[in-house]
DNA sequence: TACTTTTATGAAAACGTTTTCATAAATTCG
DNA sequence: CGAATTTATGAAAACGTTTTCATAAAAGTA
């Protein structure tokens, strides 16, 4: 009975097969499993019931090209595995599948060239809008131009582009990230405070710094403090900066590193060079990776909520989509940090 | 000149935009953009000036809906937030992008439910091959028939299907790991050794458990251990386990347990309590998550080398995708694993 | 009853590629 | 030089949907 109907099972059947079977036009047959416009009941159901038994499942690319949407959001961002970027794409992956999207994802691994490969690529995948969170390096960024161009909703996120590169934005609060941190170390009663910071060619590194310096200069009354060093957040680069800060005679009291990764790298040259935190030294990392509850002494952070980021991520992409495409400035979203009080500060 | 023949910027540009603009057939443009078949070179040239003066990108969906083929590879694993996972993930993602093919990832959330319903997602998206580790609990494999049935190359990989379910597979060296793990503590001279393990559903824990259970029959001589526990890998129900194994009088003096994570959340418990790592109580891991590196004392762990684990994920998936489909049975592909020996151990 | 509206379906076009089938021009070969 | 081959291009069909335009039947309304 059905298997006449049955193609070659490695065949793909369609709705033609579908439509065949039923003696019904594929018009009828998409309308009745679109549930679009009048499909008599009975009739809906024997379509459902023979998809059914075919195992038919639309092909997607094909509903694609007609429709002109793919159900399907690009991501690049500079690492799948660092900590913050993985608790985001976590949750987006899962609020993006609940609203019927797939996600994927590219790794521009910092790298400028990658990430407009990957621009270009996705765009030529039509995917109905990306979300970008930048290399450190990424100065140009034209190769986003062409979404915004032919309207598909471009979101950055973290370290995203300047005001002037007119674009929607959803970013940690990090001036008062560092501000935070700041406050914290001096009011601990640290003298000489120094940081470790990322390059300053990157939004979130150059504002962690400004709110740090501003909360030195409001609490403290210091102009630029000394004790600053930027990097490529190399364990190395960190060690070699250490070196420099303990070499000289006003060593730092307390110490500002903006990435996790690298506050575990002080801990781990404290211990080797006999450095006792928190009493001579005071530590306070970025972005509350798991990693610096559990070393000891645990490490004072700032938490950067990644799953709420994802969250709001999520909510003002399906914004964009969803409402008709306006030139009227959106200004950028801040999500809240906060600092978490551990043992090392 | 050329601005005659540029749509409205919104629109994309095809290939019959193209052809207009240089007064040649689209089955001409499409040739010469694919450098397929014979085009004079001239005409080649004047093409490709063409579509980068008007920005032409082909539409992913259209060739693909004609070749039938999206060169979109589907990954769905548990959570990609897990350390080994997301390691995999990124060295896939860069080996794919590598060869051409985008990445579509699916979170199943160790839900069976949520897995199958990606597999059906990302069945009907015509994805070119998919990769998938299961979910703890994955104990009927139907939903991936479709691809094979479909011809679809489906791998699977770490949570893998038993053998009974004709599939290919690259596994870590379980067995071996656990092997190791309890060969380390016997000879530590560990006299009581427990286990703390995943649920015994998931191919991995039972492994494991194998391996584990016979480095100490082998080289204890003893039969079934008693200090044994197997739970969802939940921080709570390890704390749980660890009371019940130190309220009795025979206490371990060894134990493996097949999660870092959770050989983290011993180290803590140890630490509340009292009872000094390695002095009196030895500890393995698995996984060689970074953080077993960084807390103190250090976490003696099994590697699984989860970038050579990617590599094998794509070079074997290529060749499948490559080759033509034949029904031979396909051993399962092993990958080794080592013993990271640390100061917990 | 006769008209309008609603319900139900089908034919055909469209989305943007690629490829098969033609055909013509250019080149090679005997 | 004429025939065979290679090079170069175009027309048209195809991939699997969805949607517009018809049209017809059923239901509602005056």
């Amino acid at each position: 009975m059905i298997q006449q109907f049955m193609k070659d099972s490695q065949q793909h059947n369609t709705i033609l097969d579908l439509a065949a079977a039923l003696n019904l036009s594929p018009a009828t047959v998409s309308r009745a499993l679109n549930n679009t416009s009048y499909v008599k009941k009975e009739t809906k159901e024997r379509v459902l019931e023979m998809a059914l038994k075919l195992g038919y499942r639309k092909n997607k690319m094909a509903a694609g090209l007609r429709n002109n949407k793919t159900n399907t959001i690009g991501l690049i961002l500079p690492k799948i595995s660092m900590y913050f970027h993985a608790e985001v794409v976590t949750v987006v992956q899962n609020l993006l599948h609940a609203k019927g999207y797939n996600l994927i994802i590219g790794q521009s691994n910092d790298d400028p060239g990658m990430e407009k490969e990957l621009a270009e690529t996705f765009f030529s995948s039509r995917v109905d809008a990306i979300i970008v969170s930048c290399t450190l390096e990424t100065e140009d960024f034209s190769p986003f131009d062409i979404f915004s161009t032919h309207q598909i909703p471009i979101l950055f996120y973290d370290r995203v582009p300047p005001e002037t590169y007119r674009a929607r934005v959803i970013k940690g609060d990090d001036f008062n990230g560092g501000f935070l941190a700041g406050k914290h170390l001096v009011e601990a009663g640290c003298k000489h405070i120094g940081m470790i910071n990322g390059p300053m060619t990157s939004n979130i590194y150059e504002a962690r710094a400004a709110g740090f310096i501003a909360a030195l200069r409001m609490l403290q009354g210091k102009e630029e403090p000394k004790l600053f060093f930027q990097q490529q957040l190399q364990a190395e680069e960190t060690r070699e900066a250490l070196k420099k800060m303990f070499k000289g005679k006003s060593k730092p009291d307390g110490l500002f590193v903006t990435s996790d990764r690298n506050a575990v790298t002080v801990l781990q040259y404290a211990k080797e060079n006999g450095i006792k935190i928190p009493q001579e030294l005071r530590l306070v990392g970025y972005s509350n990776d798991p990693v610096t509850a559990v070393v000891s002494p645990s490490i004072t952070t700032i938490d950067q909520y990644p799953a709420l980021f994802g969250e709001k991520l999520v909510a003002t992409l399906m914004e964009m989509i969803e409402s008709p495409p306006t030139d009227e400035y959106q200004p950028a979203v801040i999500t809240p940090v906060s600092l978490i009080e551990r043992e090392s500060a």
